[in-house]
DNA sequence: TGTACATCAGTGAACGCGCGTTCACTGATGTAC
DNA sequence: TGTACATCAGTGAACGCGCGTTCACTGATGTAC
Protein backbone atom coordinates (compact mmCIF):
# COMPACT_ATOMS: atom_id res chain seq x y z
CA UNK A 1 0.00 0.00 0.00
CA UNK A 2 1.21 3.49 -0.49
CA UNK A 3 2.29 5.32 2.34
CA UNK A 4 2.85 9.27 3.37
CA UNK A 5 5.52 11.41 1.67
CA UNK A 6 6.62 11.80 5.21
CA UNK A 7 7.06 7.79 5.61
CA UNK A 8 9.02 7.51 2.23
CA UNK A 9 11.33 10.00 3.45
CA UNK A 10 11.63 8.02 7.09
CA UNK A 11 11.74 5.02 4.91
CA UNK A 12 14.95 6.33 2.87
CA UNK A 13 16.45 7.18 5.88
CA UNK A 14 16.09 3.75 7.95
CA UNK A 15 17.47 1.90 4.81
CA UNK A 16 20.78 4.03 4.33
CA UNK A 17 21.45 3.75 8.15
CA UNK A 18 20.55 -0.13 8.41
CA UNK A 19 22.72 -0.64 5.50
CA UNK A 20 25.47 1.92 7.19
CA UNK A 21 25.76 -0.71 10.25
CA UNK A 22 24.94 -3.66 8.66
CA UNK A 23 28.08 -3.03 5.68
CA UNK A 24 30.56 -2.06 8.15
CA UNK A 25 29.60 -4.91 10.36
CA UNK A 26 29.67 -7.75 7.47
CA UNK A 27 31.15 -6.04 4.02
CA UNK A 28 29.38 -5.13 1.16
CA UNK A 29 29.24 -8.51 -0.49
CA UNK A 30 27.47 -10.63 2.54
CA UNK A 31 24.49 -8.41 3.71
CA UNK A 32 21.59 -8.82 0.99
CA UNK A 33 19.45 -6.36 -0.23
CA UNK A 34 16.71 -8.24 1.62
CA UNK A 35 18.17 -8.13 5.02
CA UNK A 36 19.27 -4.46 4.43
CA UNK A 37 15.24 -3.86 3.96
CA UNK A 38 14.21 -6.28 6.82
CA UNK A 39 16.29 -4.71 9.11
CA UNK A 40 14.86 -1.46 8.07
CA UNK A 41 11.27 -2.79 9.10
CA UNK A 42 10.17 -3.34 4.95
CA UNK A 43 10.13 -5.84 2.64
CA UNK A 44 12.90 -7.09 0.03
CA UNK A 45 10.43 -5.98 -3.48
CA UNK A 46 9.80 -2.53 -2.21
CA UNK A 47 14.13 -1.90 -2.61
CA UNK A 48 14.30 -0.79 -6.30
CA UNK A 49 11.44 1.88 -5.49
CA UNK A 50 14.55 3.29 -3.54
CA UNK A 51 17.62 2.44 -5.18
CA UNK A 52 18.53 1.34 -8.96
CA UNK A 53 20.88 -1.10 -7.75
CA UNK A 54 22.58 -2.50 -4.49
CA UNK A 55 25.47 -0.81 -6.46
CA UNK A 56 23.81 2.50 -5.64
CA UNK A 57 23.08 1.54 -2.23
CA UNK A 58 26.85 0.79 -1.31
CA UNK A 59 27.30 4.71 -2.72
CA UNK A 60 24.83 6.21 -0.89
CA UNK A 61 24.95 4.62 2.33
CA UNK A 62 29.17 5.56 2.02
CA UNK A 63 28.68 9.06 1.48
CA UNK A 64 25.52 9.24 4.16
CA UNK A 65 28.47 7.99 6.64
CA UNK A 66 31.53 9.63 5.23
CA UNK A 67 29.71 13.00 4.99
CA UNK A 68 27.69 12.84 8.42
CA UNK A 69 30.37 13.60 11.19
CA UNK A 70 31.27 17.38 12.17
CA UNK A 71 33.78 19.10 10.21
CA UNK A 72 35.46 21.06 13.59
CA UNK A 73 38.69 20.80 13.62
CA UNK A 74 40.20 18.35 16.23
CA UNK A 75 43.56 17.33 18.18
CA UNK A 76 45.19 14.52 16.46
CA UNK A 77 46.12 13.10 20.08
CA UNK A 78 42.43 13.76 21.35
CA UNK A 79 41.03 12.53 18.14
CA UNK A 80 42.97 9.31 18.67
CA UNK A 81 42.15 8.97 22.16
CA UNK A 82 38.67 8.06 21.34
CA UNK A 83 39.74 6.16 17.86
CA UNK A 84 42.13 4.21 19.09
CA UNK A 85 40.02 2.30 22.15
CA UNK A 86 38.82 -1.25 22.94
CA UNK A 87 35.36 0.34 22.62
CA UNK A 88 35.60 1.50 19.17
CA UNK A 89 37.44 -1.79 18.08
CA UNK A 90 34.54 -3.91 19.20
CA UNK A 91 31.72 -1.66 17.65
CA UNK A 92 32.26 -2.25 13.84
CA UNK A 93 28.89 -1.69 12.99
CA UNK A 94 28.79 1.60 14.54
CA UNK A 95 32.31 2.47 14.07
CA UNK A 96 34.71 4.46 11.65
CA UNK A 97 33.76 3.29 7.65
CA UNK A 98 37.06 3.47 7.05
CA UNK A 99 38.66 0.98 9.15
CA UNK A 100 35.77 -1.03 8.41
CA UNK A 101 35.65 -0.95 4.71
CA UNK A 102 38.29 1.04 3.35
CA UNK A 103 39.80 -1.74 1.23
CA UNK A 104 36.55 -3.30 0.25
CA UNK A 105 36.07 0.25 -1.27
CA UNK A 106 38.87 0.15 -3.70
CA UNK A 107 36.75 -2.65 -5.86
CA UNK A 108 33.44 -1.20 -5.64
CA UNK A 109 31.64 1.44 -7.80
CA UNK A 110 33.66 4.60 -8.81
CA UNK A 111 30.83 6.57 -6.77
CA UNK A 112 31.65 4.87 -3.61
CA UNK A 113 35.38 5.46 -4.40
CA UNK A 114 34.15 9.17 -4.68
CA UNK A 115 33.06 8.96 -1.24
CA UNK A 116 35.71 8.00 0.75
CA UNK A 117 38.05 9.99 -0.97
CA UNK A 118 36.04 13.09 -0.06
CA UNK A 119 36.06 11.42 3.50
CA UNK A 120 39.99 11.26 3.43
CA UNK A 121 40.29 15.21 2.20
CA UNK A 122 37.90 16.10 4.81
CA UNK A 123 39.77 13.93 7.78
CA UNK A 124 43.06 15.11 6.81
CA UNK A 125 41.46 18.88 7.08
CA UNK A 126 40.03 18.36 9.93
CA UNK A 127 43.08 16.95 11.98
CA UNK A 128 45.49 19.33 10.44
CA UNK A 129 43.49 22.35 12.13
CA UNK A 130 43.54 20.73 14.74
CA UNK A 131 47.67 21.62 15.37
CA UNK A 132 46.97 25.57 15.20
CA UNK A 133 50.54 27.51 15.22
CA UNK A 134 52.28 24.92 13.32
CA UNK A 135 53.79 24.72 10.47
CA UNK A 136 51.11 23.96 8.17
CA UNK A 137 53.18 21.83 5.64
CA UNK A 138 53.99 19.77 9.32
CA UNK A 139 50.44 20.06 10.53
CA UNK A 140 49.80 18.49 6.66
CA UNK A 141 51.87 15.61 7.37
CA UNK A 142 51.39 14.87 10.70
CA UNK A 143 47.70 14.59 10.20
CA UNK A 144 48.16 11.91 7.74
CA UNK A 145 50.51 10.03 9.05
CA UNK A 146 48.35 9.57 12.38
CA UNK A 147 45.27 9.32 10.48
CA UNK A 148 47.17 6.13 8.30
CA UNK A 149 48.27 5.07 11.59
CA UNK A 150 44.73 4.93 13.41
CA UNK A 151 42.77 3.28 10.30
CA UNK A 152 45.99 0.83 10.38
CA UNK A 153 46.23 0.39 13.88
CA UNK A 154 42.31 -0.72 14.53
CA UNK A 155 42.16 -3.28 11.78
CA UNK A 156 45.35 -4.41 13.29
CA UNK A 157 43.96 -4.85 16.71
CA UNK A 158 40.47 -6.58 14.97
CA UNK A 159 42.66 -8.75 13.35
CA UNK A 160 43.97 -10.15 16.49
CA UNK A 161 42.41 -13.11 18.02
CA UNK A 162 44.89 -12.38 20.70
CA UNK A 163 43.13 -10.21 23.23
CA UNK A 164 46.03 -8.26 24.83
CA UNK A 165 48.16 -7.78 21.64
CA UNK A 166 44.88 -6.33 20.36
CA UNK A 167 45.19 -4.32 23.33
CA UNK A 168 48.43 -3.45 22.80
CA UNK A 169 48.15 -2.55 19.34
CA UNK A 170 46.08 0.19 20.56
CA UNK A 171 47.87 1.20 23.32
CA UNK A 172 50.98 1.66 22.20
CA UNK A 173 50.03 2.92 18.71
CA UNK A 174 47.64 6.22 20.84
CA UNK A 175 51.34 6.52 22.74
CA UNK A 176 53.04 6.85 19.70
CA UNK A 177 50.80 9.32 18.20
CA UNK A 178 50.91 11.03 21.04
CA UNK A 179 54.49 11.25 21.49
CA UNK A 180 54.79 13.03 18.04
CA UNK A 181 52.02 15.21 18.44
CA UNK A 182 53.75 16.32 21.65
CA UNK A 183 56.83 17.14 19.71
CA UNK A 184 54.81 19.17 17.61
CA UNK A 185 52.94 21.02 19.90
CA UNK B 1 43.39 -38.96 -14.82
CA UNK B 2 46.18 -39.79 -12.14
CA UNK B 3 48.63 -37.76 -11.79
CA UNK B 4 52.24 -38.31 -10.25
CA UNK B 5 53.14 -37.40 -6.46
CA UNK B 6 55.23 -34.53 -7.48
CA UNK B 7 52.42 -33.18 -9.61
CA UNK B 8 50.31 -33.14 -7.20
CA UNK B 9 52.18 -31.14 -4.40
CA UNK B 10 53.00 -28.96 -7.20
CA UNK B 11 49.76 -28.49 -8.21
CA UNK B 12 48.69 -28.00 -4.57
CA UNK B 13 51.43 -24.86 -4.49
CA UNK B 14 50.00 -23.39 -7.43
CA UNK B 15 46.47 -23.44 -6.26
CA UNK B 16 47.84 -21.69 -3.02
CA UNK B 17 49.85 -19.43 -5.50
CA UNK B 18 46.80 -18.97 -7.79
CA UNK B 19 44.65 -18.17 -4.34
CA UNK B 20 47.07 -15.73 -2.69
CA UNK B 21 47.12 -13.73 -5.94
CA UNK B 22 43.32 -13.58 -6.58
CA UNK B 23 42.17 -13.28 -2.84
CA UNK B 24 44.79 -10.25 -2.79
CA UNK B 25 43.65 -8.46 -5.71
CA UNK B 26 39.56 -8.99 -5.31
CA UNK B 27 38.92 -10.10 -1.73
CA UNK B 28 37.87 -13.51 -0.52
CA UNK B 29 34.27 -13.36 -1.60
CA UNK B 30 34.32 -12.32 -4.80
CA UNK B 31 36.61 -15.12 -6.72
CA UNK B 32 35.37 -18.45 -7.19
CA UNK B 33 37.09 -21.76 -6.24
CA UNK B 34 36.68 -22.61 -10.09
CA UNK B 35 38.70 -19.63 -11.11
CA UNK B 36 41.28 -20.19 -8.39
CA UNK B 37 41.27 -23.83 -10.14
CA UNK B 38 41.29 -22.17 -13.58
CA UNK B 39 44.76 -19.99 -13.06
CA UNK B 40 46.09 -23.11 -11.67
CA UNK B 41 45.56 -25.10 -14.81
CA UNK B 42 42.82 -27.72 -13.35
CA UNK B 43 39.51 -27.77 -13.65
CA UNK B 44 36.87 -27.34 -10.52
CA UNK B 45 35.89 -30.72 -9.93
CA UNK B 46 39.38 -32.00 -8.53
CA UNK B 47 39.44 -28.86 -5.78
CA UNK B 48 38.06 -30.82 -3.25
CA UNK B 49 41.29 -33.08 -2.98
CA UNK B 50 42.79 -30.30 -2.28
CA UNK B 51 40.95 -29.03 0.26
CA UNK B 52 37.58 -29.45 2.23
CA UNK B 53 36.26 -25.91 1.35
CA UNK B 54 36.89 -22.67 0.25
CA UNK B 55 36.87 -21.76 3.77
CA UNK B 56 40.15 -24.12 4.40
CA UNK B 57 41.46 -22.90 1.13
CA UNK B 58 41.27 -18.97 2.64
CA UNK B 59 43.22 -20.38 5.72
CA UNK B 60 45.84 -22.18 4.09
CA UNK B 61 46.46 -19.55 1.29
CA UNK B 62 46.82 -16.67 4.39
CA UNK B 63 49.23 -18.77 5.88
CA UNK B 64 51.02 -19.53 3.21
CA UNK B 65 51.67 -15.49 2.36
CA UNK B 66 52.09 -14.34 6.12
CA UNK B 67 54.51 -17.33 6.99
CA UNK B 68 56.61 -17.01 3.42
CA UNK B 69 58.64 -13.22 3.88
CA UNK B 70 61.70 -13.42 5.79
CA UNK B 71 62.18 -13.07 9.31
CA UNK B 72 65.47 -11.03 9.11
CA UNK B 73 65.71 -7.68 11.57
CA UNK B 74 64.57 -4.72 9.28
CA UNK B 75 65.21 -0.80 9.86
CA UNK B 76 61.41 0.88 9.77
CA UNK B 77 62.70 3.39 7.50
CA UNK B 78 64.02 1.11 5.06
CA UNK B 79 61.16 -1.23 5.42
CA UNK B 80 58.29 1.68 4.77
CA UNK B 81 60.80 3.19 2.00
CA UNK B 82 59.17 0.40 -0.03
CA UNK B 83 56.34 -0.53 1.14
CA UNK B 84 54.75 2.93 1.17
CA UNK B 85 55.43 3.73 -2.42
CA UNK B 86 53.18 3.84 -5.90
CA UNK B 87 54.49 0.44 -7.44
CA UNK B 88 53.51 -1.26 -4.18
CA UNK B 89 49.76 0.35 -4.03
CA UNK B 90 49.27 -0.60 -7.57
CA UNK B 91 50.22 -4.29 -7.17
CA UNK B 92 47.28 -5.37 -5.32
CA UNK B 93 47.90 -9.06 -6.14
CA UNK B 94 51.24 -9.15 -4.92
CA UNK B 95 51.56 -6.93 -2.51
CA UNK B 96 51.01 -6.85 1.40
CA UNK B 97 47.98 -9.57 2.07
CA UNK B 98 47.27 -7.35 6.05
CA UNK B 99 46.62 -4.01 3.43
CA UNK B 100 44.90 -6.68 0.84
CA UNK B 101 43.28 -8.46 3.04
CA UNK B 102 43.40 -7.50 6.78
CA UNK B 103 39.29 -6.39 7.22
CA UNK B 104 38.02 -8.84 5.68
CA UNK B 105 40.23 -11.65 7.60
CA UNK B 106 38.26 -10.17 10.39
CA UNK B 107 34.99 -12.38 9.62
CA UNK B 108 36.77 -15.23 8.67
CA UNK B 109 37.28 -18.45 10.08
CA UNK B 110 39.24 -18.78 13.62
CA UNK B 111 41.91 -20.50 11.44
CA UNK B 112 42.01 -17.69 9.26
CA UNK B 113 42.66 -14.68 11.99
CA UNK B 114 45.49 -16.72 13.69
CA UNK B 115 47.32 -16.84 10.68
CA UNK B 116 46.99 -13.12 10.12
CA UNK B 117 47.67 -12.11 13.84
CA UNK B 118 51.39 -15.05 13.62
CA UNK B 119 51.99 -12.43 10.46
CA UNK B 120 51.17 -9.27 13.00
CA UNK B 121 53.75 -11.12 15.86
CA UNK B 122 56.42 -11.94 13.49
CA UNK B 123 56.03 -8.31 12.03
CA UNK B 124 56.75 -6.51 15.10
CA UNK B 125 59.20 -8.29 15.65
CA UNK B 126 60.77 -8.12 12.91
CA UNK B 127 60.69 -4.08 12.65
CA UNK B 128 61.51 -3.88 16.67
CA UNK B 129 64.74 -5.70 16.32
CA UNK B 130 65.86 -3.83 12.93
CA UNK B 131 66.10 -0.94 16.11
CA UNK B 132 68.97 -2.33 17.69
CA UNK B 133 71.03 0.19 20.42
CA UNK B 134 67.45 1.52 21.37
CA UNK B 135 65.01 0.89 24.78
CA UNK B 136 63.51 -2.33 23.77
CA UNK B 137 60.21 -0.54 25.04
CA UNK B 138 60.57 2.15 22.84
CA UNK B 139 61.31 0.18 20.12
CA UNK B 140 58.66 -1.89 20.16
CA UNK B 141 56.39 0.72 20.46
CA UNK B 142 57.60 2.65 17.40
CA UNK B 143 57.44 -1.18 15.33
CA UNK B 144 53.64 -0.81 16.26
CA UNK B 145 52.84 2.46 15.43
CA UNK B 146 55.12 2.40 12.43
CA UNK B 147 53.46 -0.96 11.21
CA UNK B 148 50.05 0.02 11.61
CA UNK B 149 50.53 3.62 9.57
CA UNK B 150 51.93 1.53 7.35
CA UNK B 151 48.79 -0.74 6.41
CA UNK B 152 46.84 1.97 6.67
CA UNK B 153 48.64 4.59 4.08
CA UNK B 154 48.53 1.85 1.69
CA UNK B 155 45.06 1.23 2.34
CA UNK B 156 44.35 5.25 2.15
CA UNK B 157 46.07 5.64 -0.86
CA UNK B 158 44.32 2.74 -2.92
CA UNK B 159 41.40 4.11 -1.62
CA UNK B 160 41.94 7.70 -2.85
CA UNK B 161 40.53 7.62 -6.66
CA UNK B 162 42.54 11.14 -7.05
CA UNK B 163 45.94 10.15 -7.88
CA UNK B 164 47.74 13.32 -6.39
CA UNK B 165 46.17 13.15 -3.15
CA UNK B 166 46.94 9.00 -3.32
CA UNK B 167 51.00 9.82 -3.72
CA UNK B 168 50.96 12.53 -1.17
CA UNK B 169 49.35 10.35 1.14
CA UNK B 170 52.20 7.66 0.23
CA UNK B 171 54.86 10.26 0.39
CA UNK B 172 53.91 12.18 3.72
CA UNK B 173 53.31 9.29 5.36
CA UNK B 174 56.67 8.04 4.74
CA UNK B 175 58.18 10.82 5.92
CA UNK B 176 56.26 11.22 8.77
CA UNK B 177 57.69 7.96 10.00
CA UNK B 178 60.94 8.90 8.91
CA UNK B 179 60.92 11.77 11.15
CA UNK B 180 60.11 9.03 14.07
CA UNK B 181 63.16 6.51 13.23
CA UNK B 182 65.77 10.15 12.39
CA UNK B 183 65.00 10.84 16.40
CA UNK B 184 65.18 7.50 17.55
CA UNK B 185 67.97 6.36 15.99
C1' DT C 1 -15.33 20.82 3.90
C1' DG C 2 -16.68 16.15 1.67
C1' DT C 3 -16.46 12.77 -1.73
C1' DA C 4 -14.68 9.93 -5.89
C1' DC C 5 -10.91 8.37 -7.93
C1' DA C 6 -6.10 8.28 -9.86
C1' DT C 7 -1.63 7.57 -8.09
C1' DC C 8 2.00 4.95 -6.50
C1' DA C 9 4.75 2.82 -2.17
C1' DG C 10 4.86 -1.55 -0.56
C1' DT C 11 4.05 -6.75 -0.94
C1' DG C 12 5.52 -11.35 -1.94
C1' DA C 13 5.80 -14.85 -5.51
C1' DA C 14 8.70 -15.78 -9.23
C1' DC C 15 12.80 -15.24 -12.47
C1' DG C 16 17.48 -16.40 -13.99
C1' DC C 17 21.98 -16.93 -12.66
C1' DG C 18 26.22 -18.29 -10.54
C1' DC C 19 28.00 -20.10 -6.62
C1' DG C 20 30.04 -24.09 -3.54
C1' DT C 21 29.89 -28.72 -3.58
C1' DT C 22 29.11 -33.74 -5.12
C1' DC C 23 29.81 -37.74 -7.89
C1' DA C 24 30.23 -41.30 -11.53
C1' DC C 25 33.63 -41.88 -14.59
C1' DT C 26 38.48 -41.86 -16.89
C1' DG C 27 43.04 -43.12 -17.57
C1' DA C 28 47.93 -42.40 -15.99
C1' DT C 29 50.61 -43.90 -12.07
C1' DG C 30 52.96 -46.95 -9.35
C1' DT C 31 52.98 -51.44 -7.09
C1' DA C 32 53.03 -56.62 -6.81
C1' DC C 33 54.69 -60.44 -8.98
C1' DT D 1 63.65 -55.88 -15.86
C1' DG D 2 58.65 -56.60 -17.74
C1' DT D 3 53.91 -57.12 -17.23
C1' DA D 4 49.02 -57.01 -15.05
C1' DC D 5 46.26 -54.57 -12.31
C1' DA D 6 44.68 -51.74 -8.29
C1' DT D 7 44.82 -47.06 -7.03
C1' DC D 8 43.41 -42.52 -7.14
C1' DA D 9 44.08 -37.41 -9.20
C1' DG D 10 41.57 -35.09 -12.37
C1' DT D 11 37.25 -34.29 -15.30
C1' DG D 12 32.89 -32.20 -16.22
C1' DA D 13 27.94 -32.74 -15.68
C1' DA D 14 24.74 -32.09 -12.17
C1' DC D 15 22.87 -30.68 -7.47
C1' DG D 16 20.67 -27.39 -4.33
C1' DC D 17 20.68 -22.96 -2.72
C1' DG D 18 20.53 -18.06 -2.16
C1' DC D 19 21.30 -14.05 -4.41
C1' DG D 20 19.84 -9.56 -7.13
C1' DT D 21 16.14 -8.27 -9.61
C1' DT D 22 11.28 -8.11 -11.73
C1' DC D 23 6.39 -7.75 -11.74
C1' DA D 24 1.31 -8.18 -11.11
C1' DC D 25 -1.26 -6.86 -7.53
C1' DT D 26 -3.00 -4.19 -3.24
C1' DG D 27 -4.81 -0.53 -0.75
C1' DA D 28 -3.66 3.97 1.62
C1' DT D 29 -2.64 8.60 0.07
C1' DG D 30 -3.61 12.85 -1.75
C1' DT D 31 -5.76 15.44 -5.46
C1' DA D 32 -9.68 17.25 -8.31
C1' DC D 33 -14.14 18.69 -8.05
Amino acid sequence: MKVSREQVVENRRRILEAAGRLFRARGFEAVTVAEVMRAAGLTHGGFYGYFPSKEALIAAALAELVVVPAIEPVAVADYAGHYLTPAHRDDCAGGCPVAALGAETIRQSPEARAAMTEGLRRQIARLGAGAPGTDPEAARRAAIGSWAAMVGALVLARLSDDPRLSDEVLAETRAWIGQRAGEAG
